[in-house]
DNA sequence: TTGGATAGGTTACATACGTAAACAAGAGGA
DNA sequence: TCCTCTTGTTTACGTATGTAACCTATCCAA
């Protein structure tokens, strides 16, 4: 329920990014998706649902015969969460340090370089407001 | 052994952590440090060496009464790694969607954006070599 | 009415992780 | 010599995660 404390696994974020893409879908669609995805057994599927219904990610409705599941967080506060939480783990929770590293890695193409400068630019501005 | 495939969870990361700052470090050193930083048990950190030994993240050598332990990754490696699968979990792959959503959550300084400025001129100029 | 498709629920099981108690072996002091 | 401190090893245990088989309730078509 605490929004806040919820996180998830790798194959729980799969299952949400399709919930995010579609808005809400009926177990028989996502399972569909998730087997042409990730090959999932329909049962993996639905496992997950489950849990991520436990734990408060998703919420299911009983619609006639089927259930539609529908995610109960955003995408942003997840990744946002999962962000932070990597940016702490990893490097000590500077974003500046993750980009220098992947700059000494030769890990930045030209595209993303001009993208990031846009969003940097983008930033300043919004701060004046 | 495979360098490739070595991951770490969040507890281990912060044992590599200290195995960075310091290059190496008996086991004793170890669990003291972890338990300052973290308050674990003595047996927690030792354990944690353990695993991380067999995983190939750490290695030990017998020295005298003692055992002293290193680092097998470096930590560009490892960071580089869990970027990597951390972006792709979480943003599709793309850098510059985790630093929009950053910026649209007002989730960054001024100080991180002139950072990520001067990389960026950084990382520009070091493509002209 | 009845047997196969459908949709979902229950149970299972191996591995990973966080955390630590219990145990053993060596080394130095009483 | 014997006890205790130190260092490391083994064993343990609950929860999380990935993955799925098996079971059950329905409903439609033959």
């Amino acid at each position: 329920m605490e929004k806040e404390s919820v996180s998830l696994s790798e194959a729980e974020w799969k299952v949400m990014e399709e919930l995010w893409n579609c808005g809400g879908a009926t177990g028989r669609e996502l399972c569909e998706r998730m087997d042409d995805r990730c090959g999932w057994n329909r049962s993996t599927t639905l496992t997950l649902l489950r849990r991520m219904e436990a734990k408060g990610a998703v919420e299911s409705t009983q619609e006639g015969p089927v259930k539609v599941f529908r995610p109960l967080l955003r995408r942003e506060e997840a990744a946002l969460r999962e962000t932070e939480s990597f940016l702490s783990r990893v490097y000590q929770g500077s974003l500046s340090m993750m980009v220098s590293t992947l700059s000494r890695k030769q890990a930045l193409t030209q595209e993303e370089i001009d993208e990031l400068y846009a969003l940097l630019r983008e930033a300043e501005v919004k701060k004046d407001d």
